[in-house]
DNA sequence: GCGTTAGTTGCAATTGATTATTAATTTCAC
DNA sequence: GTGAAATTAATAATCAATTGCAACTAACGC
């Protein structure tokens, strides 16, 4: 009966030993925007059995359920973080790879400015923000803290 | 000596056939926006004995160029489009398929803004606004007019 | 507890988009 | 015109992601 254990139930699905390790596994905060192949990858190192289809097949049944958010960050591959928290677009450093949050007022009132005068009806907008740290030194630090 | 062979020149890239055409139906307005599976498409309807693998090719060297713009809309394939206006963000009908371009300096200012804030120095950024045309009978008909 | 069954998994094969390889062809400066 | 260098077509290879399927198992009622 762990919180974990009522989020799967929530969403319909069944308690397994997968599910349970892929959740922990975003859980943690250091794996928040984390790819399915490094869910797959920290499985490995935690030497469970649970093969990479699965993952993919968890993650997306965890997105459909709400349980996580999918992001398409630069660089071709998925990458997902738990939607518990509210709406909010990234800023990534090209160089270390961090990933900041933020979340602004102004550009979602103009997002949804915008769609009024084009007659559209906004769903959804994906806003990222592209660059590097500033503090090189910082950011090199992250960079290798990343092995 | 065509304009199109200039910009292709000032690339540094040869004068060749396949480049030639590519170029021609990028620059066609109905080919804003496209994707490197439809101008291989064009291609063929043309009768030109292009391979796929080409316009994959071509379309990476126009990039790297600056001649062409590459997007990522919803949906996971790249898609292209000249480069020869000016920055502006879209706003995409997801029914229909209708790119609507649009600039924003009040965003691009916050963006900017933002950035700097958390230490960053910008390169660049990507913005897709989603939604459904209001106009549902305009969406439909635009919808079957790219059968 | 125990059986039923719908849901789930692992594995291998598959897809769809894109890139790499290589041998043949083409461009273009001389 | 010639030849070196760039480019191409064709094909194989890659990469992320998905799917088919037979074997397993969590959940529910008895
Ligand atoms: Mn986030
Ligand atoms: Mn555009
Ligand atoms: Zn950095
Ligand atoms: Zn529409």
């Amino acid at each position: 009966m762990p919180e974990q254990n009522e989020e799967l139930k929530r969403a319909g699905l069944k308690i397994t030993l997968p599910r349970i390790k892929i959740l922990a596994i975003l859980q943690n905060p250091n794996n928040q925007h984390i790819s399915a192949e490094d869910v797959y990858k920290i499985l490995l190192e935690q030497q469970e059995e649970i093969g990479l289809a699965t993952v993919y097949r968890v993650l997306n049944q965890f997105d459909d359920a709400g349980i996580v958010t999918r992001h398409h960050f630069e660089g071709g591959k998925s990458v997902f973080e738990l939607s518990h928290k509210k709406h909010h677009d990234h800023l990534v450093c090209l160089n270390c790879g961090k990933v900041i949050e933020f979340e602004d007022d102004i550009i979602e009132q103009r997002q949804e400015d915008i769609a009024k005068s084009h007659k559209v009806k906004l769903t959804n907008h994906s806003l990222y923000l592209y660059g590097e740290c500033e503090d090189e030194v910082a950011c090199e630090a992250y960079r290798k803290s990343q092995f």
